[in-house]
RNA sequence: GGGCCGGUAGCUCAGUUGGUUAGAGCGCACCCCUGAUAAGGGUGAGGUCGCAAGUUCAAAUCUUGCUCGGCCCA
């Protein structure tokens, strides 16, 4: 009708999309709303009663140690652990999820011990009970803060009922896995050098000890006479040994040397000795050592770095040295320093610094004590737990005295005390044996990460759990190793090198060292019988410990108790409490037992179908888990093991406070949104390091936001729509090819599901959003769905399948963006009844199965391509300004089978499609006029601004449809 | 120092058993649209596949060495 009215303004006669959804997001503002209103209607609680009876899928957390605020790495350990949880919930399986957290050990007890300090206060002043209940709220209370900052994170799991490894019901359950162990025979006390550190008086753990680079170690060289020897010319020859450690002189009991390393004796020149007055001693005296080794010794005690300062004599191989015996330079004292020192034979002998002969103490190293061990040699126990020598150790060292002259000895890690001034060489130089003492060795020494004081070996009664002992209680297990190795074969590893990573370990492992002298802990609740050293196994006393400890927490394991646990039986005098505790790995390696069996949370089982932790955790949980369930049950308390790598600044270095290169979740949170801190975590590969940083944050910004306009266009499109196609009508070809293509990425994505792969699960959903909604079908139809009639078929069918898109892609959504998911699901349905009441009680989205040909459709899309392509030059020249403006002519040999020319233009937005031969696509400016409305440049359109067939019946229905209204 | 792992466009990632000119998305540049508008569309530029040798007709891919980074251990 009204051709003649070319200045109308039709803009009220389009359908444009309508919808309230915001396309800015306000993350920070808008989630912790959402998250109040999850936490309002019980969303966690509704998913459990939505999902039960399901099959199950357990992911078992590992718990995380209660101190501090939340970082980068929980961050993206939850975000993953979610996700799982999420994901297979959505593939509605009942998978619950029960955080927990570690709470026990060394950490939290020096947090408490630092807050004394600063109140002048004295740890051993305070009763323990009260020591652990100040440990206990400590704990309590970062638990308490992490807490809130996982829910914030939008984590979705069992917030009001965590585990702790401190509830009493844990404690309990700890000590009866313990129990086990040393029920079936697998536990025994040994002695062992371990890491001590002397200031916080306890042995270390492996986790507890940092290595730090010094430049300013003593090193000395100390002379053993030779006074036995099957080779005759070393009699009487001066063995040297070096050592950076002086304070063990004093217990020495033993030189090695190596079997397959050249030895000579050799004698400092006569002229060498003039010049060097502390060389005197030596004149005309024989040294032996290793050959190779003896340039560095020179320069060492000042003389020229070469062979040439000295005479060579005898020489021979480590081989020929059994049977050799030194004696200590300290001898005259008597007793223990008069026995004799033999050489024996190590391997671990090396010549790449040193002498080639090592002074061997089987209370201060591994290699020494396992050396010794083997030929009868015992530690001797000289060191205490405070670092200095027993009282009445027959050589101290010199009296050290302060300044106002009183005597006191330190402990033997204090640098006067090792210093080439100090007691130690004072006494070796006046006994003759002092060949050379400085202070300026530089190598890397073990310290405490907590105190970063120095560290010893120090020989202790320790608990163990023997690694190498056969299984009894267990049916065809072998060895608790041997054990371990076999379900490392039956586990599934996600990435797969995390198998080997898992099986080296085990399989090089010594025996697990499970005592600490601490007081934060689960204690090692046995008795040992005073007299015979036997330890009491009593499946009765363990039950009525266990019971206690379950009752009145591991306060309940107290002196004053004995008699109740031991029973009337037996006479409390007779029994020594063990009052070391457990190391902490104990505890987590304990929590499928206590976690996973237990009916305090019936909705879980064990196995866990997952554990998922950080590579770290294969030294760690993963190991320590795998070792407490196999020694218990024979069995590994997982099915799948996902590790995930480091998280690293942009440049991909490690995060340090020092170097200023952290990432606060917390902030990012706060500027940035928990939505967008969860789209990082799962874009990036998570198995390998990886990377942040606000380059790499804002990229996230940029996906999260085409991913928000594309709900945001459903949500416009969608609006006012109700229901779908009747039964007869008929669903255009591309509505049918984009189903099929949506049944292709539904495939994917669940196999990426299974495979927790959910880099490329993010990817296939971001590109299906970018390449073909948004770049093809969404702009094909924006004719149609602004233009055409509101009932015309195809826009009616092109709804139905935005409809369809709508419900599949929110629900792949929704473990990724959980807060902006909602937010949409919000937005379309904004009712408050079961089904709709969160977008996280939906289910995996069934797709329509549909036949479309799929080839035919890709050779379409690249020749959509090719004209686009040519289309290009065109415009650049101004010829036309948009794709509407082009008659294109294609080759016909170009265009699949079955699309007519009216298809094509409609595919390709052109005025026009027609074929032609040729290889080349040609383009030309179209003489058609633009149609007012619909802005398509048609030929039924006489001039520019009338309107075409189309829309000059929708404009007439519309208008009547108004004065009818009016 | 030892064991294990990794290094592909500015960013995040693909790259099958070695086989055409190494791909994608984003970002960037330029352009269009102004009826998804702090949105949407198009085109384009960007890579010595960490470096160096070697094997091969052919190497991002296999081997060795080096280098940078990471985890674990000492």
């Amino acid at each position: 009708m009204p051709n003649d009215d070319n200045s109308r303004d039709y803009r009220p006669t389009v359908f444009l999309p309508k919808t309230a959804f915001p396309m800015k997001a306000g993350l920070p503002q808008k989630e912790p709303g959402i998250q109040a209103r999850w936490e309002e209607i019980g969303l966690y609680e509704k998913l459990r009663e939505a999902r039960a009876g399901r099959e199950k899928f357990i992911l078992h957390d590992g718990p995380p140690y209660a101190n501090g605020d939340m970082h980068i790495g929980h961050a993206l350990n939850h975000v993953l652990k979610d996700t799982v949880v999420r994901t297979q919930s959505l593939l509605g399986k009942d998978a619950p999820y029960v955080p927990g957290w570690d709470c026990h050990g060394l950490p939290i007890e020096w947090k408490i011990e630092e807050l004394y300090r600063k109140k002048k206060k004295n740890k051993n002043d305070v009763p323990p009970k009260e020591f652990r209940a100040e440990c206990r709220d400590y704990a309590q209370k970062w638990v308490d803060v992490q807490r809130d900052q996982l829910k914030r994170l939008g984590i979705n799991g069992r917030w009001d009922k965590p585990y702790l490894t401190m509830r009493p019901e844990a404690e309990g359950a700890i000590v009866a896995e313990l129990h086990k162990f040393a029920e079936t025979g697998q536990l025994y006390r040994g002695a062992k050098p371990v890491m001590w550190s002397p200031v916080e008086e306890t042995a270390l753990a492996d986790a507890e000890v940092e290595y730090a680079d010094l430049t300013d170690s003593p090193q000395i060289d100390v002379a053993f006479e030779i006074v036995e020897s099957p080779i005759e010319e070393l009699v009487g020859a001066h063995a040297v040994i070096w050592t950076t450690t002086p304070w063990t002189i004093p217990v020495n009991q033993a030189l090695a040397y190596g079997p397959d390393v050249e030895y000579s004796t050799f004698e400092i020149k006569t002229d060498e000795i003039d010049d060097k007055p502390h060389l005197e001693k030596w004149r005309g005296k024989l040294l032996f050592m290793a050959d190779k080794l003896i340039p560095s010794f020179l320069l060492r005690i000042g003389c020229e770095y070469d062979n040439s300062s000295v005479k060579h004599y005898t020489v021979c191989g480590g081989d020929q040295l059994a049977g050799t015996i030194v004696r200590h330079p300290m001898h005259h004292l008597g007793g223990f320093y008069a026995k004799p020192r033999p050489m024996l034979a190590g391997d671990f002998v090396t010549t790449d610094s040193g002498t080639g002969i090592v002074h061997m103490s089987p209370d201060h190293g591994e290699d020494d004590f396992d050396l010794c061990k083997a030929n009868g040699i015992d530690p001797v126990f000289a060191v205490m737990g405070d670092g200095r020598y027993r009282d009445d150790w027959l050589w101290l060292g010199a009296d050290d005295k302060d300044a106002d002259g009183k005597e006191r000895r330190r402990s033997v890690i204090n640098k006067p005390f090792n210093s080439p001034e100090g007691p130690i060489c004072s006494d070796l130089r006046e006994a003759g044996a002092l060949l050379s003492a400085s202070a300026d060795y530089a190598h890397s020494y073990p310290h405490s990460w907590r105190s970063k004081a120095k560290v010893v070996y120090r020989c202790t009664p320790q608990w163990f759990i023997a690694i190498d002992e056969r299984l009894e209680h267990i049916d065809g297990a072998p060895t608790l190793r041997a054990r371990a190795m076999e379900e490392i074969e039956a586990t599934r590893f996600i990435p797969e090198k995390g198998r080997n990573r898992l099986r080296s370990m085990v399989e090089g492992r010594p025996d697990w060292l499970i005592s600490r002298q601490r007081a934060w802990g689960v204690p090692i609740a046995l008795f040992v019988h005073r007299e015979s050293g036997e330890l009491l196994v009593d499946p009765e006393v363990n039950a009525r410990i266990q019971a206690a400890i379950t009752a009145d927490t591991v306060d309940a394991w107290d002196k004053s108790r004995a008699a109740e646990f031991l029973g009337a039986d037996r006479n409390p005098d007779d029994y020594e409490m063990v009052s070391d505790i457990l190391d902490v790995w104990f505890d987590s390696g304990s929590t499928h037992a206590f976690v996973l069996e237990t009916d305090e949370w019936p909705e879980l089982q064990s196995p866990a179908d997952l554990y998922l932790e950080g590579s770290d955790q294969h030294r760690g949980w993963f190991q320590s888990s795998l070792l407490e369930s196999c020694g218990t049950r024979g069995r590994a308390p997982y099915k799948d093991v996902l590790t995930h790598g480091f998280t690293m600044d942009s440049k991909g270095m490690k995060m340090s406070k020092s170097l200023g290169n952290t990432v606060n979740p917390l902030k990012v949170m706060e500027q940035y949104g928990a939505d967008i801190i969860r789209l990082w975590a799962l874009s990036v590969d998570f198995t390998e390091d990886h990377r942040i940083g606000d380059e790499i944050l804002k990229g996230v910004g940029d996906t999260y936001r085409k991913l928000r306009n594309t709900f945001r266009y459903l949500l416009g499109a969608l609006d006012g729509f109700v229901g779908d196609l009747g039964d007869d009508a008929e669903i255009p070809e591309l509505e049918v090819y984009i189903l099929s293509e949506l049944a292709e990425l539904d495939r994917k994505l669940r196999q990426a599901v299974d495979d927790y792969d959910f880099n490329t699960y993010t990817r296939l959903l971001v590109d299906f959003c970018n390449e073909d909604l948004s770049a093809f079908f969404f702009d094909i139809r924006k004719d149609c769905l602004y233009c055409d009639d509101e009932n015309d078929p195809k826009r009616r069918a092109y709804r139905t399948v935005l409809d369809i898109l709508f419900h599949a892609l929110i629900r792949y959504t929704a473990p990724v963006l959980v807060y902006t998911s909602e937010e949409v699901w919000r937005a379309r349905y904004p009712e408050d009844n079961e089904q709709q009441g969160s977008v996280h009680l939906l289910e995996w989205p069934s797709i329509p199965q549909v036949g479309s040909d799929t080839a035919r459709w890709t050779a379409l899309r690249e020749l959509r391509e090719t004209v686009m392509e040519a289309i290009e030059p065109l415009r650049r020249e101004k010829t036309i300004r948009s794709g509407l403006e082009a008659d294109v002519i294609v080759p016909a040999d170009k265009v699949p089978a079955g699309f007519t020319d009216a298809d094509l233009a409609e595919l390709f937005i052109a005025a026009s499609v027609t074929r032609g031969q040729g290889d080349d696509v040609k383009v030309t400016r179209t003489s058609d006029h633009k149609c007012g409305r619909c802005w398509r440049l048609l030929p039924e359109v006489t001039a520019d601004g009338d309107l075409c067939g189309r829309c000059a019946e929708v404009v007439t229905a519309y208008d009547a449809a108004e004065e009818a209204a009016a």
